[in-house]
DNA sequence: AGTGTATGAATGAACG
DNA sequence: CGTTCATTCATACACT
């Protein structure tokens, strides 16, 4: 069943996602009032973007946990999940630029910048763990019966269908609709892909690579290719600056921002800190955010797009 | 295949873990070495943690917190917002370093910190990997963006509007409009289906309770390890459903969006480093979450789940 | 205690 | 547009 953690938390990273963009720098622009609302520039390499997110966002959680309970919904916290994340960014690029800093400043003498702001900090959360994720795990009936009305035939079964499996499985554990969906999604996914690759191909041993001539894909898509985020995957290497920097496009900071209209309005940009700038760059082409990624393909999107507009 | 090759498993291991700690103050010792990684040290209250940066980073929030509902538990949210504040702290922390760093340099001549390397990036490593994937994924700015605009209400963009998305995420990262346009319909009909189908499940006996008697799990696994939930949750729409790790996109309905100004109060305002620091400090004091502005948006309605039936 | 594998879930893109 | 496919991510487990 589920497995739900633990009572939790700390945080654990969602992995998918990572940090990844925030390339230039981020300078926010305020005003400051208490309430206010936090306007970020974001600019990139020459051009300015800058949006506000005057509703919110930086670091506005949200949490608010109105309800008057204190219950979240699903899209708040995803929301909050990624507030935080943007946060989550945006100090490591700090750190990024603090390190590419401090490593230029070696040469000054020894000094400690930073000062301990005797924040109490909350912290803590240090320890335990939130959440855990938890994944369904049927239980051994629930897979037999699954199997069966696989085996019945019938591709995805109808929504109807699926409340009543769903109904059926829960006496056997925990389980939602969500999951079932998923369950025969993926089961039918995963025949067909091994029966494919069964009789293509029959010994290869990775299961990798195998290129596909077979199956190619039309050629429609000129979407990018790439992907952007790497997740980084490796823990860490050592050091941001040192490698690829690759000014290409894109890049700015992006902060976190929201609402963006569109249309930017520019607020400031923050020219102010150069270093800041650079620093936030290198963390950008470093690992730390993109993380290995190579890159390469840069086909520079574009549009030539056709996709059935309206 | 083509995409990454995963030449897997070898170095993928994710590494997720953070450091959790990262208590009260970032102190970043600068020592120096030039590829060196900034430890920073975070005090909690008396106690001293440090972690290390080098790699990488910060804490990741992740938020997960439910109890399979979309509920959040009181716990969970202090927990979160602690989380929360521990970032603003390393955030203020770090700017008022940085700022400090600058100001030193300010001496010298101007040099600017960054990049030292010049590396061509892309080259690099792009040697190998030609073959970058070809499915685009959005970056959190990209994301958050979209999100934005998306919570914004209006619906399908037009094409003129998407083209201007289109124009402001490339700043973002790689992007074209097709990967909008096609981000735009996945949004909206994943909301949809999911509020659909609200909630017909169960989804709340228990958690655990159950289930499982002895049979099922036993036998193969069942794993269920019914971590103790905290569980406290009230159980209210819920729906035991999945979760959603990644932050990815997908789920809200809109959820919060902030935009209104409504509420100005929104927390913080990030602004300019005064503020930044004004701003961090507040949520460290507990506004930023807690927040009680009604940003009323917020529907907490939602789904229970949604899996992408019809 | 790592490492590889099976599989639940998320999601971009395609299809009808 | 709604549904489905394909790919990928992340995790629960098994191995040894």
């Amino acid at each position: 069943m589920w497995e739900q953690a633990t009572t939790s938390s700390s945080m654990d990273a969602p992995t998918r996602a990572q940090p990844e963009e925030m390339q230039g720098m981020v300078q926010v622009v305020s005003e400051q009032s208490a309430s206010a609302d936090a306007n970020v520039t974001v600019s990139a390499g020459g051009s300015f973007d800058t949006f506000q997110t005057d509703g919110v966002l930086l670091p506005h959680p949200v949490l608010y946990s109105r309800t008057h309970g204190q219950v979240m919904t699903d899209e708040q916290m995803e929301i909050l999940r990624r507030q935080i994340s943007v946060y989550a960014t945006i100090c490591q690029q700090l750190v990024e630029m603090h390190k590419a800093i401090v490593a230029q400043q070696s040469a000054l003498p020894g000094f400690r910048l930073g000062h301990p702001i005797p924040y109490d900090s909350m912290m803590t959360i240090t320890g335990h763990k939130m959440t855990a994720r938890q994944r369904w795990t049927p239980t051994q009936m629930q897979l037999q019966i699954l199997e069966n009305i696989f085996d019945q035939g019938n591709g995805t079964p109808s929504k109807q269908k699926i409340k009543e499996i769903t109904a059926e499985l829960t006496q056997h554990g925990q389980i939602s609709e969500t999951n079932v969906y998923n369950w025969f999604q993926n089961r039918r996914a995963r025949t067909k892909r091994k029966q494919q690759l069964g009789l293509s191909n029959n010994g290869e041993s990775e299961v990798e690579t195998d290129l596909e001539s077979p199956k190619e894909k039309k050629a429609k898509m000129d979407h990018n290719p790439i992907r952007e985020t790497p997740v980084a995957r490796q823990t860490d290497m050592s050091f941001p600056c040192s490698d690829q920097h690759h000014f290409e496009s894109q890049q700015h900071a992006s902060a976190v921002a929201f609402r963006s209209h569109i249309d930017s309005k520019s607020v400031m940009s923050f020219s102010r800190f150069p270093s800041f700038e650079d620093g936030l760059t290198a963390a950008r082409n470093g690992q730390l955010i993109g993380v290995d990624e190579p890159v390469d393909n840069f086909n520079l999107v574009n549009d030539g797009e056709a996709y059935p507009m309206l």
